[in-house]
RNA sequence: GGGGACGUAGUUCAGUCCGGUUAGAACGCUGGCCUGUCAAGCCAGAGGUCGCGGGUUCGAGUCCCGUCGUCCCCGCCA
C-alpha cells in the first residue's frame, strides 16, 4: 500500500461524490481490455465501482492494469466523474459514476478461482467450503453474515434496554443425564475425567436467578453431539434468557419484542405482535406437527371414528391397535398430480414408515379410488360430510399410529403445499405453541422422559395427575415457531425443590442419582428460590429465515458438513501419542470405524 | 443404524437405461485482436485417474459387487 491511506468503501460512493479524489482498495471483479480503454470492477465489503483507465491519460498505470486477473488486490487513486448518460449502469448502485484513475498498485495476486465470486453460482456445497473465504466473497454470503451481526446486534440493545445482564457461563462444565450426546473434553490434570461441552447453559442460568440477577441473557454457543440436519449443526448458537418473577406472557412479550426488533434491525420488516397462540394438542390434530407451517391451509381431517368399525381392514385394524386414521384434502388439486406422482408420494410416505397411502380423487360426481370397494355407503356419506369433497378435490389417508400419521401427513403437506405454490415466500408467520406434554414415553427406555427437560414446571392445575396419569399432565413450556420452523422453546421452571425431587423421581432417576448429577441445582432451590422462567432462541435458524437460505450452513462462517467435518481445516483429526499420553487416554478403534 | 439422490475437464452438466471409433457442451483459463464496456466482443488454444477398488466381457464412463465423499429425510436432537 505504501504512503495510501484507503479514503472510501467501492459500494458507498455516490453521484454526489463527483469531484473528489478517493483512494480505493479491493479485488479485481472484472477486468474489460478493449485494447484501448480498460475498465476494471473494483469491489470491495460494501460493493462494485467502475474504474477507467485510459492510455492517453496515463501510459504507465494503462500497462500496468491490462496484466490484472480476476481477485488480484490493488489499490487504485483517482477522481470521481460522472457518466456519460449513455453510459450509465442502472443495475449497479454505483451505476451514474466511474473513477478516473491516475494511480494503480497491485497488493497481490490471485490463482484462477476454484468457483466465480457472484451471487447465483451453482456449485458443489463441499467446494465452497473447502474454499470457505472465496464462498464468502459472494455478495449473498457476505449479506447473510452482516444480517447474522444485525440481529445479534438488535438483540443485546433490546434485552440491555429491558434490563437484562449479559452473563457467561462456562463452555467446560459437567455431563448430565438425559437430552442430547454430549460432546467430552479429557482433563489433563484429573485424568480419567471429562468436562462436557453444554448443550445449553441451562442450570447454570437458572442458578443465576437463585443468585438474584433477576434478568440474564446470553448469545451462547451450544453443543449436541447427534446427527445433523439443514437446521441442525453441532455447535450452534442460542439467544438465551432467563427472568425471575415470570409467567409465560412476561417470557412472551419479551421474545415478541426481540423478534420484532431483529426483523426490524436486520431486515427492515415489521412484524406484528403479540403472535397468535395455539394449543399443542391443537397443532397435532389440525396440523399433524408441533411446528406448524400456517402460511397456508391444507389442514388435516381427523376420520377415526368414521372407520372405527369399518370393513376396511386396513383402517378400522389400525384404529383396534389404537391408532388414527386422517386425511389431508387438495381442494380442486387432483388435475395437477399425474398418477405417477400419486404413487411417488406413496412411496414418501412408506419411507417416512407408513404402510401405504390411500386416496381419492373426484372427477365430477365420480370418486376413482382403490379403496372406495372397501367402504360402506354410510362411511362413503360421513366421509362426504366431513370432507366436502368436490370436482377436481384429491385426499389422501394415512391410517397407523398417532405418530405415524401425523408425520407421514405433515411432510406431505409440505411436500404438497411447497409444490403446488401455496406458500407465500414473502409472509413471516409466527406462532406460539404451548400447553405441551410434561412427559413423553420412550418405548426404547420404557419410561417416561421429559418432553421439554426436567425442569420445566407441570401445569399446577395437572399436579394431580403426575403419580396416576403421567402422560396426561400438560406443562408450562412453550414452543416459538416461524414458518413452520422451531425457532425457540422454553418454560416456566420447577422452582421448589419437592416438586424437583418428584419430578426426577417420576422419570426414573433415583434420588441418589438425583443428587449425584444435579445435586447443586437442589441444593440452591433450597436457599430461597425466587420463581422464574426463560426460553432459548435458535439464532441460526432465525437468521436463515430472514435470508431466505435453505440451510443454517449458508448463514455460519464455517459450518460443518453432515458427517461433522469441515472441509476448511479439516477438523476432526488424529493426534499426537503424546497428546494421548498426557491425558491418559488410549484409542480403541476397529479398523471399520477409521 | 435405515431410506433416497448425486459423484465425468477448473466449474456446471450431457453421455450411463440399451457396453463398441479419438468422452462432448457451456462457462472459466491461456494467447492474439479490439478506445465506452459493465455476463464486453471476435479469433485461436490448452485442459480428463469418468470418486476409488475389484469383478464380468474380446471390449466398461456405461453392467455387477464393495468402498469413500456430498446432500435430503427417518431414527437421534431434554
Amino acid at each position: 500500500m505504501g504512503d495510501w491511506k484507503r479514503t472510501d468503501y467501492c459500494g458507498v460512493l455516490r453521484a454526489k461524490d463527483i469531484g473528489r479524489s478517493v483512494v480505493l482498495m479491493g479485488w479485481v471483479q472484472s477486468n474489460r481490455d478493449h485494447g484501448g480503454v480498460i475498465f476494471i470492477d473494483l469491489r470491495d465489503r460494501e460493493g462494485i465501482i467502475q474504474i477507467v483507465l485510459n492510455p492517453q491519460t496515463n501510459r504507465e498505470i494503462h500497462e500496468k492494469a491490462s496484466a490484472l486477473r480476476d481477485e488480484w488486490v490493488i489499490a487504485v487513486t483517482g477522481r470521481i466523474t460522472s457518466r456519460s448518460p449513455e453510459t450509465v449502469n442502472p443495475n449497479l448502485p454505483t451505476g451514474e459514476i466511474e473513477v478516473v484513475a491516475d494511480g494503480l498498485r497491485i497488493l497481490n495476486t490471485s490463482k484462477p478461482l476454484p468457483f466465480l465470486i457472484e451471487n447465483d453460482i451453482r456449485v458443489d456445497e463441499l467446494l465452497r467450503l473447502k474454499h470457505r473465504y472465496l464462498d464468502l466473497r459472494r455478495p449473498h454470503m457476505k449479506d447473510n453474515i452482516v444480517t447474522r451481526h444485525k440481529a445479534v446486534s438488535a438483540t443485546r440493545s433490546y434485552l440491555n434496554r429491558e434490563g437484562f445482564i449479559e452473563v457467561e457461563t462456562p463452555y467446560l462444565t459437567r455431563s448430565t443425564p438425559e437430552g442430547a450426546r454430549d460432546f467430552l473434553v479429557p482433563s489433563r490434570l484429573n485424568p480419567g475425567e471429562f468436562y462436557a461441552l453444554p448443550q445449553s447453559p441451562q442450570l447454570l442460568k437458572q442458578t443465576l436467578m437463585i443468585s438474584g440477577l433477576d434478568r440474564y441473557y446470553q448469545i451462547v454457543r451450544c453443543f449436541r453431539d447427534e446427527d445433523l440436519r439443514a437446521d441442525r449443526q453441532p455447535e450452534f448458537t442460542q439467544i438465551d434468557l432467563e427472568m425471575s418473577y415470570a409467567d409465560e406472557n412476561d417470557i412472551m412479550s419479551v421474545v415478541e419484542g426481540i423478534l420484532k426488533a431483529i426483523f426490524e434491525e436486520a431486515k427492515g420488516v415489521d412484524i406484528p405482535v403479540p403472535f397468535k397462540r395455539m394449543k399443542h394438542e391443537e397443532a397435532m390434530l389440525r396440523y399433524g406437527s408441533d411446528k406448524p407451517d400456517t402460511r397456508f391451509g391444507l389442514e388435516l381431517d381427523e376420520l377415526t371414528e368414521i372407520f372405527r368399525d369399518s370393513g376396511f381392514q386396513v383402517f378400522s385394524g389400525a384404529i383396534k391397535k389404537g391408532g388414527i386414521v386422517k386425511a389431508l384434502k387438495l381442494p380442486g388439486k387432483a388435475g395437477e398430480l399425474s398418477r405417477k406422482e400419486i404413487d411417488d408420494l406413496g412411496e414418501t410416505a412408506k419411507s417416512l414408515g407408513a404402510k401405504g397411502l390411500a386416496w381419492i380423487r373426484v372427477s365430477g360426481d365420480e370418486w376413482q379410488s382403490p379403496i372406495i370397494k372397501f367402504m360402506s355407503d354410510k362411511e362413503k356419506e360421513d366421509l362426504q360430510k366431513r370432507l366436502g369433497l368436490g370436482d377436481g378435490d384429491i385426499v389422501f389417508f394415512a391410517a397407523d399410529t398417532a405418530y405415524i400419521v401425523n408425520m407421514v401427513l405433515s411432510h406431505l403437506r409440505l411436500e404438497l403445499g411447497e409444490r403446488l405454490g401455496m406458500i407465500d415466500r414473502g409472509r413471516f408467520d409466527f406462532l406460539w405453541v404451548e400447553d405441551f406434554p410434561l412427559l413423553d414415553f420412550d418405548h426404547t427406555e420404557k419410561r417416561y422422559v421429559a418432553m421439554h427437560h426436567p425442569f420445566t414446571s407441570p401445569k399446577e392445575e395437572d399436579l394431580h395427575l403426575l403419580d396416576t396419569e403421567k402422560g396426561k399432565v400438560r406443562s408450562r413450556a412453550y414452543d416459538v415457531v416461524l414458518n413452520g420452523v422451531e425457532i425457540g422453546g422454553g418454560s416456566i421452571r420447577i422452582f421448589q425443590k419437592d416438586i424437583q425431587e418428584k419430578l426426577f423421581h417420576t422419570i426414573g432417576l433415583t434420588a441418589e442419582q438425583a443428587r449425584e448429577k444435579f445435586g447443586f441445582l437442589l441444593e440452591a432451590l433450597e436457599f430461597g428460590a425466587p420463581p422464574h422462567g426463560g426460553i432459548a432462541l435458535g439464532l441460526d435458524r432465525i437468521v436463515m429465515l430472514i435470508t431466505g437460505a435453505n440451510s443454517i450452513r449458508d448463514v455460519i462462517a464455517f459450518p460443518k458438513t453432515q458427517k461433522g467435518v469441515c472441509p476448511l481445516t479439516g477438523a476432526p483429526s488424529g493426534v499426537e501419542q503424546s497428546q494421548l499420553l498426557e491425558l491418559g487416554l488410549k484409542l480403541d478403534v476397529k479398523e471399520k470405524d477409521k
